[in-house]
RNA sequence: GCACCCAUCGUCUAGCCCGGUCUAGGACAUCGCCUUUUCACGGCGGUAACCGGGGUUCGAAUCCCCGUGGGUGUACCA
């Protein structure tokens, strides 16, 4: 068997992190399974659905690296791949029902339908449509259709329980008289979701429905539809939802929950996917840092959790750190050129001076924001107000560091240097102990407090040659 | 209300199907120590969990039942 899956989002908003995973799952098990992915736009939605939305998700979804064998902008022998490009498909399919004797037009108006509502509920029972019009006669339906009424069609739901297999929950089974007789198309034509669904993916070939547990429930009107066309269904896998700290399936008042936003705040694609791709499964051999794009064959659709699962952005930062120490020094370099502001001195540095200095920082963070912070020190003139500072200070020894330091940063910038080498900081550093015969912490701090004006700091034998000579004098001249 | 789903450290999870190797393993967070005569990184270690009750069994995190808690769904939304 061939496998097919598809993402199938609705453009009534931009890429949901919830989305993406999702996406990112069928992806990968066609990927796996040497199988094709495809995106489907439902779009049945018509006065939510904009066409932006389509193409923010699209984006969201390249940048990701998940990309689609088959969809409304790259084609495919399946096409439309755009709901509301394919309403002669679901008006064919239609008629099928109703040809079955499976489905029926319903001329019930919402006044009524609510009044039949209200008193079913006032006495406990559950809110199913009482099939009025099932029983129609079909001149009479051809009668009132032709005077222009307005109609629904509805699914004659037989009276029978259900269950499936899924690879997730194993086996479901939803009891008989769980739903009503159900519209499969609105007034206008334009098809219902749990209508829509089936038709596309058993017309489009899918093989298998990986989606969110939400789902869960349709699954049964869908079997349903499957059984009225005498359509074997694929098979499903329905994923634990994603929640927020309050336990209650994430949305926007969570916070950063659309993909676009990690964009921006400058997240690696890969570290979201990574941190995503375990939030829900888990890798075979307990990994944690990985690339998904490089799982192949390892994902396993059998490796779901069935708890849905709190999404911690702790943890993501973790796995970004991570992900950024991993990644090759140009190509960490260009990342870190993207975050720091364009009047930064860090932009007037030659080549090697910024790979040395970003390939000492990436160890300190965990975005790439949070660089620009630590680059700082190399630049500041700033002094400390910090008591271990002022204590260093006022050591008798620092003073001395102070002028000694002073005459050999005044000699090296005479000779022309921009930077003192590491050598020549050694050598600072031993002419201090050796002939100053200065030790310890005296020794260390008081170096650090002359040239830095801090009592901490990142080793000097790497910041100390990072500095620019004129930086290093002004410090000295300013104490 | 009804239906369905879920339940292991604070969080993500391994283990559960095929009961003993689990005094329950890993990761994040947190705490402590070591190292770099600072900080961070790193290394080492600590705190911390099988929802409750029955049952089956020589033996249950693992199997069964009943509770309890949480979630999702219940639309001419998807």
């Amino acid at each position: 068997m061939t496998v097919r899956v598809r993402f199938a989002p609705s453009p009534t908003g931009y890429l949901h992190i919830g989305g993406a995973r999702t996406a990112m799952y069928n992806y990968l098990f066609a990927k796996a399974m040497g199988g094709k992915y495809i995106l489907r736009i439902e779009d049945t939605d018509l006065d939510r659905s904009e066409r932006k939305y389509e193409q923010a998700q699209i984006e969201d979804l390249k940048w990701l690296g998940i990309t689609h064998d088959e969809g409304p902008d790259v084609g495919g022998e399946y096409g439309p791949y755009r709901q509301s490009e394919r309403a002669h498909i679901y008006k064919s399919w239609t008629q099928k029902l109703i040809d079955k004797g499976c489905a029926y037009h319903c001329f019930c108006t919402e006044a009524e339908l609510t009044a039949k509502k209200e008193i079913q509920e006032s006495q406990n029972l559950a809110p199913h449509y009482d099939g009025t019009c099932r029983k129609l006669a079909k001149t009479e339906v051809e009668k009132r259709l032709a005077e222009g009424h307005e109609a629904v069609i509805r699914f004659h739901v037989p009276n029978k329980a259900y269950s499936f297999h899924d690879h997730v929950r194993s086996d479901v089974t939803f009891p008989e008289g769980m739903v009503g007789d159900f519209v499969i198309m609105r007034a206008n034509g334009v098809p219902v979701y749990n209508f829509a669904v089936v038709v596309d993916d058993a017309s489009m070939k899918i093989s298998h429905v990986i989606r969110a547990e939400e789902h869960l429930p349709n699954t049964l009107r869908q079997l349903m539809l499957y059984e009225a066309y005498e359509i074997t269904p694929p098979e499903f896998a329905h994923v634990s939802l994603l929640i927020g700290e309050d336990r209650q399936k994430l949305s926007k008042r969570h916070g950063a929950t659309s993909v676009a936003l990690y964009k921006e705040m400058n997240y690696l694609p890969k570290a979201l996917l990574n941190y995503l791709c375990l939030l829900g499964w888990s890798h075979p051999t307990e990994e944690d840092v990985f690339d998904p794009h490089t799982l192949g064959t390892l994902f396993n659709i059998d490796r779901f959790t069935k708890s849905p699962a709190i999404y911690d952005i702790n943890k993501l930062n973790h796995i970004n750190g991570q992900h950024i120490r991993l990644l090759p020094s140009e190509e960490l370099l260009s990342h870190v050129e993207k975050v720091i502001p364009g009047n930064h001195a860090f932009h007037k540095m030659n080549h090697d001076w910024k790979i040395t200095c970003v390939s000492f920082f990436k160890e300190k963070i965990n975005q790439f924001n949070e660089i620009t912070a630590h680059i700082d020190i190399l630049f500041t003139t700033e002094v400390s107000t910090e008591a271990e500072y002022l204590e260093a200070k006022s050591w008798e020894t620092t003073p001395k560091i102070r002028e000694y330091l002073a005459g050999e940063i005044a000699t090296a910038k005479a000779a022309g240097k921009k930077f003192v080498s590491l050598e020549d900081y050694d050598n600072w550093s031993n002419h201090v102990k050796g002939e100053l015969k200065i030790k310890g912490k005296q020794l260390f701090m008081g170096i650090r407090s002359v040239l830095t004006h801090q009592a901490h700091g990142p080793d000097l034998k790497v910041i100390i040659p990072l500095t620019p000579i004129e930086i290093l004098e002004k410090r000295i001249q300013l104490q």
